[in-house]
DNA sequence: AGTTAGCACTCATAAAAGGTGAGTGCTAAC
DNA sequence: GTTAGCACTCACCTTTTATGAGTGCTAACT
């Protein structure tokens, strides 16, 4: 069966109509509706054909049609125009960019912030991790009489804090000769890999300072660790309750719980190295929870590290939107972080 | 009329039932489940008394009975009998203070969700914030050729880190020279509270390093800023789901949205100087969306300043539970940070 | 006077019965 | 190939009809 012009607008308006109303639709209603020059009884049998090939599903015998995930598949792929964004969204993106990032922790959380606000669905963000990570320069700076903390600095640009207790506290100098030898130790080694006993080795030249310098190893190991796990933002969780078909508490649970899990959210952003926006719909979604659920997403680029953005919706979600949206956001994204990056390295 | 014993032995029946059932109770029941000697008939009779004195509450003519608002008051006020730890909570409380807990808002944050965890409801924690938060130190620590990361320690051992970009940065010691001198200036003045002017007119004596200090500035402003902010941990807000009052979507949104408020939570948590465990009962509660639920809550102390930990549940919540868990969770918080204090500012 | 058995009454909830209408598929005529 | 017409389906709504848990009242019992 050949899947001609008038099948194809057909579809796109119950398509339409479905992402709008979330009601089936039936023959009628599309002849009123949209001005086809053809009677409800074409569409009918138009319609027929239409689930024939599985493009389109009546969920009972006397109600409309309502599109399937292959029906949203075709769409996405070849019949989707890619809208113009409004002044609504432009300025919130405008903003988002204008607003004075220094951290991308900030920036990755109030990206997530703006789509779900934009989108009315939710978005999660995954900060870019690379493969590994290195603490390339430590320093430690006195607090009170009994803390000092070790600021750790990796190769990503990562700034973190660790304090360290200790009976007295060397002094100014003291500190700076013991951040400056163990930057030089870890010039030489890669502190988070090497075995307990050649640490240990290692420690016994800081002397009297052993006991500080084992806390500042302790700090890099653990910021390696945790820097190496992926870091989630999502927001907008709660806006799925708006749709009607999350009215039932199970499915609204079962969504809901489902961002509880880390684990889902990796397979759920799980990386796909491809520079375009994915989109994945329905019943292709691997979480149990999310079947009714399709998620739009993209990749974007620090340095040799990649994160991704998704937003999840239902699946009757308006993936032109989305898609407009997120490639507009991504693209800044790329920018902002881009720029960052070359007042980093280059003049 | 008087509050006998044994009105009081049928209403704890009551409690006690619904608390468990979520289902209005009758005489019949009671009668049979309870042994308190007396006939269906007669308990009907101080059923009557007790809605009278509007301690329970009929939801419609042919139905049981529930324990109202006030009902539950009494419960509360005068009935509850503290309940031992069972083996599982004992151990989750040992190791949520067993594990080395560095950072004030790791602990608040790991708080959250052991408390959510063992109570099955949502727990909110705020961390302790005083009046007011000023910056006693700062130090600047270079990262790149174009960043350094200034570090900053409030008097409430809160630590910061703040990347400043800057063309050329200068070298170690010109970075500690510029990080004493800061400092000394914080000595003298409150630089978050200072004018525009006077600001102006300090940095001026950095000379070539005037933008640097100029960050400084606003790195510290910024921080008081964020500090003076109640910090709030929330955990378990998805446990409500669980229950059968809010089986009904709306009533599900209302609860899940409310927690996205920050002003609610401030609501919620409203500061009462009180040492004791307090307890909010349904209707008692100022935040449209939380009428049908309860809020216990404790303060815990940091030096001067206080935080708060709220566990909140539907308004049949196992009060007796909650508080014993309460209880023994805030003795040891406060053990844990009494510890750590001493050890900051003691021998 | 307090307690209890008995009974009429209420009313939410569930199940059954009937009606409505949006929607379909098929057929025959255009 | 298109369309009008018609019989048929079936979710959904409304009304009716049990059902039963629960009450309040009364009269008898201790």
């Amino acid at each position: 069966m050949i899947l001609n012009d008038r099948k194809i607008k057909i579809l796109e308006a119950i398509i339409n109509d479905y992402v709008a109303t979330a009601e089936p639709i039936g023959s009628r209603t599309i002849a009123k509706k949209y001005n086809l020059g053809i009677s409800s009884a074409t569409i009918r049998n138009e319609m027929s054909d239409l689930e024939e090939l599985g493009l389109i599903v009546q969920p009972h015998t006397s109600a409309g049609r309502v599109p399937s995930d292959k029906g949203y598949r075709l769409y996405v792929d070849r019949l989707m125009r890619s809208r113009e964004l409004t002044g609504d969204e432009a300025q919130a993106l405008k903003e988002l960019v204008d607003r004075n990032v220094e951290h991308i922790d900030y920036l990755m959380k109030q990206t997530a912030k703006v789509l779900s606000m934009l989108t009315n669905y939710t978005t999660v963000v995954t900060e870019p991790k690379g493969r590994e990570v290195h603490v390339k320069h430590i320093q430690l700076v006195p607090v009170d009489e009994h803390s000092v903390v070790c600021v750790l600095v990796t190769d990503t640009k990562v700034i973190k804090n660790h304090v360290l207790r200790c009976r007295n506290v060397p002094d100014f100098e003291q500190l700076n000769r013991i951040s400056l030898m163990f930057n030089m130790l870890m010039e030489k080694y890669d502190i988070a890999s090497v075995s307990e006993e050649e640490l240990d080795e290692m420690l016994e030249s800081f002397g009297p300072f052993k006991s500080i310098a084992g806390g500042i190893a302790r700090a890099v190991i653990k910021t390696v660790m945790e820097e190496q796990e992926v870091q989630f933002y999502a927001s907008g969780v709660n806006n799925i309750l708006e749709f009607p078909e999350f009215n039932d508490v199970e499915k609204a649970k079962g969504f809901l719980q489902a961002f509880e899990q880390k684990e889902m959210l990796i397979t759920l952003l799980g990386q796909n190295p491809s520079d375009k926006i994915q989109i994945v719909i329905g019943g292709e979604n691997k979480p149990e929870g999310l079947k009714d659920c399709s998620i739009v997403r993209a990749n974007y680029k620090y340095g040799n590290s990649t994160g991704t953005i998704g937003v999840i919706g239902p699946t009757r979600m308006n993936y032109s939107q989305t898609v407009s949206v997120l490639n507009a956001i991504v693209k800044n994204i790329n920018n902002v972080l881009k720029a960052l990056e070359d007042g980093d390295e280059g003049g």
